[in-house]
DNA sequence: TTTATATGTAAAGTATCCTTTACATCTTGA
DNA sequence: TCAAGATGTAAAGGATACTTTACATATAAA
């Protein structure tokens, strides 16, 4: 599932270690997640949507979003 | 996580069979998150909001939600 | 009573998420 | 050159999500 963690993190200039630490994840956690490795589990998904004060839509794309018949 | 799950598969006038299926999972899954034992994953949570046609905060509640200060 | 539908618990196994640790690369600056 | 910060990969282990199967209870209808 695509998203925009990395572009959020970065309107913040924040470092991986810094979000990391702001999540209360490890560093690995952000990486695996801002590479599309895994997807969050639901809680985190809102503490990361509550973070940047924005809807869970707004930083996680569903891979069916926007699709057209055809 | 607290959610809405069983009242909005009631809107539809859904069985708990009926809504696996429509949600490509397990009776026993639908259960278990109405029931509380576990949150869906994030796909999962993103397949059930747009079954519902809504959001996922529609759905699911967070613990933090509309916490106040003391 | 018997049958069918709906809801729930339990247990065992697989898949995914998340952590910790270690190591590699790149950039910046003393 | 050396040190430090930022980003990334890899692997092993623990925690959580999800599946399948089996069994229990309640309700409704023949």
């Amino acid at each position: 599932m695509n998203n925009r963690l990395k572009e959020l993190r970065g309107t913040r200039g924040w470092s991986q270690q810094t979000l990391a630490e702001n999540l209360d994840i490890s560093r690995q956690s952000v990486i695996a997640i801002e590479t599309g490795r895994y997807d969050p589990s639901l809680p985190l998904a809102f503490r990361i949507a509550e973070l940047f004060a924005c809807r869970i839509e707004d930083v996680f794309v569903s891979p069916s979003a926007g699709q057209v018949a055809g």
